[in-house]
RNA sequence: GGGCAUGUAGCUCAGUUGGUUAGAGUGCUACGUUGACAUCGUAGAGGUCCUCGGUUCAACUCCGAGCAUGCCCACCA
């Protein structure tokens, strides 16, 4: 073994090792139980390169998915790709671009092909990539959203899905952009902070606000809240107004969703162009008017202004109603929030338009709206997420959830399965017969990502894998798809296989650069994780990803970290090396040795409590504590006391081994590389599916109390030295004396000599120097003599809160007996080692 | 506007049912390099646990109010 773990020189090989024992796949696995533990990879976009987000959930999903392998349940990690529709066509649009080339030239097959070249290729990349982390994914089962099965699904879910009445066409306000020309997705929506002109109108009876003057050519409804009493006298009745094109004829009707504190309470509603209002439209079965086209401009309501674009004819408006007197009041400070398309940021247009909906208020089983069935499954507990407080928002946003458009205007995805002939449409695969055109537009890329976990496993077909992986055991993903894809899986799965898609959500929090901004290209403050791997390896990446985070709650991450645990993994090299130089053949010890000495009890003892632990926090999520808990025992407790004990105190092959072996199973899920590559010196079965330790923990108390008492004695000489700057390799005269701890310092005596540095000594006159400790005393040969003032001052503030406790007669009427125990002890212990420094 | 989080050492963060003289890593300082490890060791300095109230014998921990920061949703009346 070479001096440092140099990462870079055994990964690959390792991963290659891994793959070909197959053990990837579930169905070669020896020695299995009842248990099934299965997980889908959220599909990585095929548009290329993959991000340190990316690391962060392979480094969760790999720790959970090996964790249960070791254990012995049935473990499947099913790989795959989304085919992120619309950002994948730009990225081919941009490339035939850069080669002179549009789309449009060369049609849609030609254009598809080219689509499909270029997801080839990507996806090898991204393959490399998530094996570069080390993740034991089941390759042999891996997936694409747009494969021949996703294909079949997602037809036969839209078929069905018509059938029950679930899907269907029609006219509706949907989010669109004009440059784009197509719908967009919510999360496709950016926000811009803007300051825009807001205008008070007279609109006959009342005033009304608004920031878009355009859209209210043929406003012809007045809303005001049934409550509000400025306008009761004028609910119901009917107005002549002058408007922008003459005198029009407006209603006044009385809506809760009209809000009195807002502006003047009321106002005038736009259908085509906005949710609220089209809804409202729809509920008093108003006329719904197109004032804006999909180009953006105005139609042949804006009479003279058709053809106009949105931004000139808003002036133009404000210019004809400022004529007529009609302008009240214009409020130029007012800041709003512009919506744009996230890729070309040009506003867009809540419009009207014929798309493809699924109806999620239709009542379908029991009564119950595809809503209602996802949002009951998570109330009933049946689907935990973590952390909890996502329950809340999961119900908020489902409880709002309006219909989803479903079609987009581009032509990579899923086609869908609609034929039309002028008027009629029919569904289905092939065209009815002669004459009939399918829909140009494809289906929401969430649409086959919401089938995810049993499109994967077979679904349609009743496979096998399907019986018996779903619904999987984990969804690990970041927050912030929780709506977007999350949601969607549970109110599809629910509707399609009558259960949920998976027992436990754990929602991991997103990654962020050391000042806590967002990584983003603009930024160019990303972290890219293969230059990391490169650099500390893929082990340290992990676990500086693991140790310290906390579900649902941002992490910041930087070299520094990153760097930090790769002197971790570095460490558990150098034990392992240190260990395993002094012998020759190292076995395996299957079983706990018997322990001679009084540290190899205490440190088979804290093994066990730690395999006790870990075995707990990883079954309850709990990965950053594991960890923690992890590196302090192989560092601190192992590292720095059981190895140095172990060069005074021999014959420790068998512990040494058995608690190496043990650290290294507890460590794989975490730091699958270096563990495995320390392994391969056992020349055993690859350590990949080695069982997972099982121990029966009782505390030793007895045992790790008079280690520590050891420990403090070696710590004070120790910090004595250091205070007095003297040599710790040099060796000082030392006598201990205690009554009550008499034995236990005898015995340990070399232990102390060599840990401490110190000689024993019978010959007390020439020990100049005191240090106290409870009921022990330690005399030193020294020079110089350390001032107390600082500590006996500390001292007595402390005894006087403790004396301040227990003279509360409330605390000693209310405290249990045995806090009021232990604080009458530490009192007592306190002010012993007071008088004895004052001494 | 509605909702959710976060606020603990210079920095990054732990702190699991209320009882610790409040912890880790990193950075800093000092001394060192002992049979693995300078990607190391030993020790030190550094904290009104955001503020104010309340519950309690006891609050970093529970409750309320406020301040600060971040995020999500709604909003172009």
């Amino acid at each position: 073994m070479e001096k440092a773990y140099e990462a870079k020189k055994f990964e690959d090989a390792i991963y290659s090792e891994w793959i070909n024992s197959g053990y990837f796949n579930p169905d070669n696995l020896p020695n299995r139980n009842k248990e099934i533990f299965s997980i889908v990879l959220p599909p990585p976009n095929v548009t290329g390169q993959l991000h340190i987000g990316h690391a962060a959930m392979l480094a969760y999903q790999d720790l959970m998915v090996r964790y249960h392998r070791m254990k012995g349940d049935q473990t499947l990690w099913l790989p795959g790709m989304d085919q992120a529709a619309i950002d994948t066509q730009k990225m081919v649009d941009k490339k035939l671009k850069a080669q002179g080339i549009d789309r449009h030239q060369i049609g849609r097959k030609k254009f598809l092909r080219e689509v499909d070249k270029f997801t080839q290729e990507s996806k090898i990349i991204i393959k490399k990539q998530l094996q570069k982390m080390g993740s034991s994914l089941d390759w042999s089962r891996e997936r694409y959203t747009m494969d021949s099965g996703s294909t079949k699904a997602v037809q036969q879910v839209f078929i069905k899905m018509y059938n029950d009445g679930l899907i269907y066409r029609g006219k509706r306000v949907v989010i669109w952009c004009p440059h784009c020309q197509s719908t967009l997705a919510d999360d496709e929506v950016e926000y811009i902070e803007q300051k825009t002109p807001f205008y008070y109108f007279r609109y006959g009876p009342v005033i009304i606000g608004t920031a878009r003057p355009e859209t209210k050519f043929s406003d012809k409804v007045i809303v005001v809240h049934p409550q509000d009493k400025r306008y009761k006298n004028i609910v119901g009745k009917e107005f002549e107004i002058e408007w922008i094109q003459g005198k029009i004829k407006a209603k006044v009707i009385a809506d809760i969703s009209a809000d009195m504190e807002m502006g003047t309470g009321a106002m005038t509603i736009t259908p085509a162009h906005s949710f609220v209002d089209f809804e409202l439209a729809q509920k008093y079965n108003l006329k719904v008017e197109e004032i804006i086209n999909k180009a953006g401009r105005m139609t042949s309501a804006a009479g003279k202004l058709e053809g106009a674009p949105v931004k000139e004819a808003r002036e133009k408006v404000v210019e004809i109603l400022k004529k007529k007197g009609l302008i009240k009041k214009i409020d130029k400070n007012y800041i709003h929030n512009l919506s744009v398309c996230y890729r070309c940021r040009t506003p867009i247009e809540p419009l009207l338009s014929e798309q493809w909906f699924v109806n999620v208020n239709k009542p379908i089983k029991k009564g119950k709206s595809l809503k209602q069935l996802a949002s009951q499954i998570v109330k009933n507990g049946n689907i935990k997420i973590i952390p909890e407080r996502f329950n809340k928002t999961y119900f908020q946003w489902m409880d709002n959830l309006r219909d989803w458009c479903i079609s987009r205007q581009i032509w990579f995805g899923h086609r869908i399965p609609v034929w039309y002939k002028k008027d009629k449409y029919k569904i289905g695969l092939k065209s009815p017969s002669e004459g009939w055109t399918q829909d140009p537009d494809t289906l929401d890329t969430w649409f086959s990502s919401a089938l995810w976990t049993f499109s994967t496993l077979g679904w349609p077909e009743k496979t096998k894998d399907l019986k018996k992986f779903h619904p999987n055991t984990v969804m690990e993903t970041g927050y912030d798809i929780l709506f977007f894809w999350v949601a969607r899986m549970i109110l599809m799965t629910t509707y399609l296989l009558d259960e949920k898609p998976f027992d436990t959500v754990y929602l991991h929090g997103l990654i962020r650069d050391k000042q806590g901004r967002k990584m983003s290209k603009s930024l160019d403050n990303g972290i890219d994780p293969l230059e990391m791997i490169k650099d500390y390896g893929a082990d340290a990446l992990r676990l500086s990803m693991i140790v310290g985070s906390t579900p649902g709650i941002d992490m910041k991450l930087y070299d520094e970290k990153i760097a930090g645990f790769r002197n971790f993994v570095n460490k558990l090299w150098n034990i392992s090396r240190f260990i395993l130089l002094n012998i020759k053949n190292p076995k395996i010890i299957e079983k706990r040795p018997k322990p001679k000495t009084l540290f190899d009890k205490w440190i088979l003892n804290k093994l066990d409590s730690l395999i006790d632990s870990t075995t707990k926090d990883l079954d309850n999520f709990n990965f950053s504590i594991a960890g923690m808990a992890l590196k302090h025992f192989t560092w601190h407790d192992f590292a720095d006391w059981y190895l140095e004990i172990a060069k005074v105190e021999k014959d420790k092959e068998e512990i040494l081994l058995y608690c190496l072996q043990n650290i290294l199973k507890l460590w794989h899920p975490f730091t699958p590389y270096v563990t495995e590559t320390i392994w391969k010196n056992f020349k055993t079965d690859l350590l990949l599916i080695q069982k997972w330790p099982e121990a029966k923990y009782k505390k030793d108390e007895k045992t790790i109390k008079n280690v520590q008492i050891i420990q403090k004695i070696i710590f004070e000489i120790n910090k004595f030295k250091n205070e007095h700057k003297i040599n710790p390799k040099k060796s000082i005269e030392c006598l201990i004396i205690s009554e009550k701890y008499n034995d236990l310092i005898n015995k340990q005596a070399t232990v102390i000599e060599k840990l401490a540095r110190v000689k024993h000594t019978t010959q007390e006159k020439s020990l100049n120097t005191e240090l106290h400790l409870p009921n022990i005393k330690i005399y030193l040969k020294a020079e110089t003599r350390k001032s107390n003032d600082k500590e006996i001052a500390n001292l007595e503030k402390y005894i006087e809160s403790l004396e301040n406790k227990l003279n509360n007669k409330k605390f000693i009427d209310n405290a249990p007996t045995d806090i009021v125990k232990k604080e009458k002890e530490k009192l007592k212990e306190t002010k012993k080692l007071l008088t004895k420094i004052k001494k």
